[in-house]
RNA sequence: GGGUGGUUAGCUCAGUUGGGAGAGCAUCGCCCUUACAAGGCGAGGGUCACUGGUUCGAGCCCAGUACCACCCACCA
């Protein structure tokens, strides 16, 4: 093996000897007595790339399913792409505008073959992506949301629901995005408080008597307005309510109303109704039989239902000249700055017009009743709980889901016109004329695709096959836990809920595992935008800085900002990025998986584990330096356990017990911290230490020396299974190696089973001995670094006022004792013996004396157990401060007091030891 | 306006039913000891955001305050 451990060097060819031996595969159907352990990937948009919020979830499920294959379960990973409706034809299109062509000029079925050949060639980023992450899912079932199987499963869901009067079409107001020409659901809405102004304009009544002032913040939106309503009980406008106004401007008429919805507070207390251009207007002109003038094209410029001044004009145009023309008339009130929330289209960025249209919408609330049951009767369990609360709070307001996109890439809606404009839903034309004995007249198929959510929300059971009753379908579902982020709580989890307890009578999954989000190292989110996102693979690979730089700034419209992240970036990084390896990285992520909703990602983690990896590799390099070409105990020939030896299988045990603990509550932090901790600062910092002496020593029997190979090689094997779901390519290189050792012949590591802990190997009588023994080590090494003795030299060492027990001890560990602390000799002083002037520590009552004769000056050691007395007392006076109060003693449960009662005891012994020491020091 | 999460060492974070404040990184000191300098050994470092309450005892429970982050909502 190399000196350092390289993962450049292992990790790809590893990942080709898996795939191609087809190890990620799952089986159709259980064998007998065997579970089945299945995770659907949220499938990542096919026009994207990963990024670190991604290789985050995908570490958590990978590790879950390679602990799962391990553990013996009939293991699915599924994984996919999703079409991604929008954000697809969005990155086609602008391809296309560079070579000036609109998908216009090309027409649909050559946009869409566009797109599908775009999707070719980009759409294996992905793929290769998480085959560097090491994501261990099953490739032969990879699926994308376009695929026959799938948009067969969603023409059979709209179908269904259609004829069960669950999906209707309606005119309604939408959300309506004007530069991308579609409607959109209120969760692709982001609304942002932005500063704008209040408009107060002055609307005469009709009647020339009197004026009222209503404030907007969109005063071209007046061309529709059809009333001005004030609150009722507002004693200011009684004797208006019914009148009408003169609508400036226009040629029209409007009423005034009354309806509690207006705040008498809030400006004039008369508000300006627009029932084609608000939702909250809408649903008063709803109540009022309001009138709806609609006044704006779908590119919202003013149409031809405005004044003709107006029309053609682009909306923030209008809205400057309506403001102007007011003004001239002398009915602009005043202007106020005033902040207000602006709902823009998360794809687009602009400023979404609500807007009349006829769209197809899901009746949603029979199917959000049980989905919210499922949840509150625990067949779906949130993890962390508190998730729950969000999602109910959701449920319990939702409203119709409108999934009509005027788009080209996606799932077209399978509906159909005739010349009347009757709509007829079918899974395809000749159903449809044969349903509807329709013969051959003209039939026109609805232009319009379905929101990407709608194939999403099919995915964990149009995966498994369904509408077909594949045995899949039956084998894995429900699936065992979700893995996602909760910002898709609603766009997808929700929806895939309802939608699998509709068509499958299933939980789509029993538990919903909510991840953090991964900001960058000061808590910021991770945005191009803001030039601070790192790519998981360079983390993997390691990235020169100007290559780094490059990438931040790369496309950047704003040179300024591109500047300010180069500089950053150079500064964050003068050496670039390091390559770390996919292992450290998962590592990284696992332990930073705590119950904490926002993960800040520090790039010194990565380094750290990285280390750990270097660690293992030199562990396994000791292990086979003392163990390959040699006997290593297999069979029956006769091997004796040191003490050692059966204490690192005893704290064996404990860490694959609490690994377990750990990782069946999703604790993958806690789970992290005892593999890291035992392996470094048990296996290697100690064992592999205690290992030296028997290994290297004269006074050690075959048996013994056997015994104690034996133990190295096969704690480590086992630690190799342990680490294997998290570090998947480090443990299959090493355990590559070791195996033979043990006597495994098997293929690969992530075939082989987990390791299981057996109470029968716990030893307590070997953990009481190491840690007695660690105990008077670690004094005397503390000695040793507090006086700054060179630690190749050897110290003698006298022991005064040890027990039987201390005495057996010593004689029993001298060898580990006098190896791991340097020492030189080891003697008991006899009783009456004078001690030589010593540095001195106590392992309990024995004191251990070190002679410092040429060693340390006086002074020093006076200074350092002044130092330690300091402590003491401190220590001494706060358990007797404790004890002396009767509140306490009375109150406090027996044993805690009886605790802190021997606490004191033995500080109170150590302090006068100490202190004897001192004086003796002095007199001297 | 409603809600959720957070505030613990210089940094990033753990802290499970209330009972001796922890880890990694960073810092300091000594060591290139035959697995590992990506290392070994040792050390220093915290008013657990603030205020009050419950309790013999609070990082933990309760109430309130401040700040940060996020989610939801129709004040034009």
């Amino acid at each position: 093996m190399d000196k350092a451990y390289d993962p450049q060097s292992i990790e790809q060819k590893l990942y080709q000897q898996w795939e191609n031996n087809q190890y990620f595969s799952a089986n159709a159907t259980n064998e007998v007595g065997q579970d089945s352990y299945c995770i659907m990937i949220p499938p990542p948009n096919v026009t994207g790339s990963l990024h670190m919020g991604h290789a985050f979830q995908h570490t958590i499920m990978d590790a879950l399913t390679r602990y799962h294959r391990m553990k013996g379960d009939n293991t699915l990973w599924q994984p996919g792409t999703d079409h991604a409706g929008i954000a697809t034809q969005m990155v086609v299109e602008r391809l296309l505008a560079a070579d000036n062509i609109s998908r216009h000029d090309l027409g649909r079925e050559k946009f869409i073959d566009k797109v599908w050949q775009w999707k070719e060639e980009s759409g294996g980023t992905i793929s290769h992506q998480m085959r560097r992450l090491g994501d261990s899912c099953d490739w032969q079932r990879e699926a994308f949301t376009m695929d026959q199987d799938l948009s067969n499963a969603v023409l059979e869901v709209f179908v269904q629901l259609y004829e069960e009067g669950l999906i209707y079409r309606g005119q309604r107001l939408v959300n309506w995005d004007p530069k991308l020409l579609t409607a959109v659901s209120d969760l692709e809405v982001e609304s942002e408080e932005e500063n704008g102004h209040l408009w107060h304009l002055r609307y005469p009544l009709a009647d020339g008597s009197d004026h009222l002032i209503v404030a907007t913040t969109r005063p071209e939106t007046m061309l529709g307005d059809t009333a001005v309503a004030v609150h009722p009980d507002d004693e200011r406008y009684q004797h208006l309510i019914g009148k009408t106004i003169k609508l400036p401007l226009t040629d029209r008429e409007i009423p005034i109303i009354a309806d509690d919805y207006v705040e008498k507070d809030f400006g004039s207390g008369c508000v300006k109704i627009t029932p084609a251009h608000d939702f909250n207007d809408y649903e008063m002109g709803q109540r009022h039989n309001l009138p709806m003038i609609n006044i704006l094209t779908e590119t919202a410029h003013i149409n031809g239902n405005a004044p003709e001044v107006y029309q053609g004009m682009e909306r923030y145009a209008a809205r400057q000249k309506i403001i102007e023309d007011f003004e001239a008339l002398g009915l602009l009130e005043k202007i106020d700055p005033h902040k207000l929330k602006v709902p823009r289209g998360d794809r687009s960025g602009v400023v979404i017009e609500p807007y009349l249209t006829d769209q197809w919408y899901v009746k949603i609330a029979p199917l959000a009743e049980p989905a919210l049951k499922a949840v509150k009767n625990g067949d779906i369990k949130f993890v962390p709980e508190n998730w729950s609360n969000t999602y109910y709070h959701w449920m319990e307001n939702i409203q119709d889901w409108c999934i009509s996109r005027q788009l080209w890439w996606g799932h077209q809606i399978p509906a159909w016109y005739d010349n009347e404009g009757k709509v007829y839903v079918g899974r395809n034309e000749e159903e449809v004329r044969e349903k509807y004995n329709l013969g051959d007249i003209e039939l026109k198929r609805d232009q319009d695709v379905l929101d990407t959510w709608f194939s999403s929300a099919l995915w964990p059971f149009a995966t498994l096959g369904w509408p077909e009753e594949k045995p899949d379908l039956e084998t894995f579902l429900p699936t065992n836990v979700l893995v996602t982020g909760f910002d898709i709580i609603f766009f997808w989890v929700a929806r895939m809920i309802m939608m699998g307890l509709k068509f499958t009578g299933k939980v789509p999954f029993k538990e919903i595992y909510i991840t953090g989000l991964i900001r960058d190292e000061q808590g910021q989110k991770m945005s191009k935008s803001k030039g601070n996102v790192l790519d998981p693979i360079d983390l993997i690979d390691g990235i020169e800085l100007e290559d780094l730089v490059t990438k931040r700034t790369y496309g950047m419209m704003n040179p300024q900002a591109a500047d300010k992240i180069a500089k950053r970036t150079r500064k964050q990084f003068p050496e670039g990025i390091a390559a770390y390896g996919t292992d450290a990285m998962r590592f990284t992520f696992c332990a930073m998986a705590s119950t904490s909703r926002d993960i800040n990602f520090d790039l010194n983690r990565v380094e750290g584990y990285r280390n750990f990896c270097n660690k293992i590799w030199n562990a396994a390099r000791y292990v086979l330096m003392n163990t390959e070409g040699q006997d290593t105990g297999l069979g029956d020939t006769e091997k004796i356990l040191s003490v050692a030896d059966r204490w690192i299988i005893s704290q064996l045990q404990n860490t694959i017990t609490e690994f377990e603990a750990a990782v069946s509550q999703y604790r993958f932090d806690i789970a992290a911290n005892a593999l890291y901790e035992f392996t470094w600062n048990t296996y290697c910092d100690w064992y592999l230490e205690l290992s030296k002496p028997i290994l290297y020593g004269e006074d050690y029997s075959v048996a013994e020396k056997r015994g104690t190979r034996h133990t190295l090689v096969t704690v480590l094997e086992q630690l190799l299974r342990l680490l294997h779901p998290f570090m998947p390519f480090i443990t299959e290189e090493v355990w590559q190696k070791i195996a033979p050792l043990v006597g495994k012949t098997g293929e690969s590591i992530m075939l082989e089973s987990f390791p299981a802990s057996s109470g029968a190997l716990l030893d307590q009588q070997a953990q009481d001995d190491i840690a007695w023994l660690q105990t008077v080590i670690v004094a005397i090494r503390n000695i040793r670094g507090e006086m700054n003795i060179a630690s190749g030299k050897p110290l003698n060492a006298l022991f005064k006022n040890g027990s039987d027990q201390d005495k057996a001890r010593l004689e029993n560990y001298k060898n580990f004792l006098s190896k791991l602390a340097k020492l030189g000799t080891i003697q008991w002083l006899a009783s009456g013996e004078e001690a030589p002037m010593s540095a001195t520590a106590l392992a309990g009552k024995m004191e251990i004396l070190i002679p410092m004769a040429g060693l340390i000056d006086v002074e020093q050691e006076v200074t350092r157990l002044t130092k330690e007395i300091e402590k003491l007392s401190k220590e001494q006076g706060r358990i007797s401060g404790k004890l002396s109060n009767a509140n306490f003693t009375d109150k406090a449960p027996e044993a805690v007091v009886a605790k802190e009662r021997s606490k004191l005891e033995e500080v109170e012994s150590t302090l006068t030891k100490i202190q004897q020491q001192i004086s003796e020091l002095k007199s001297l």
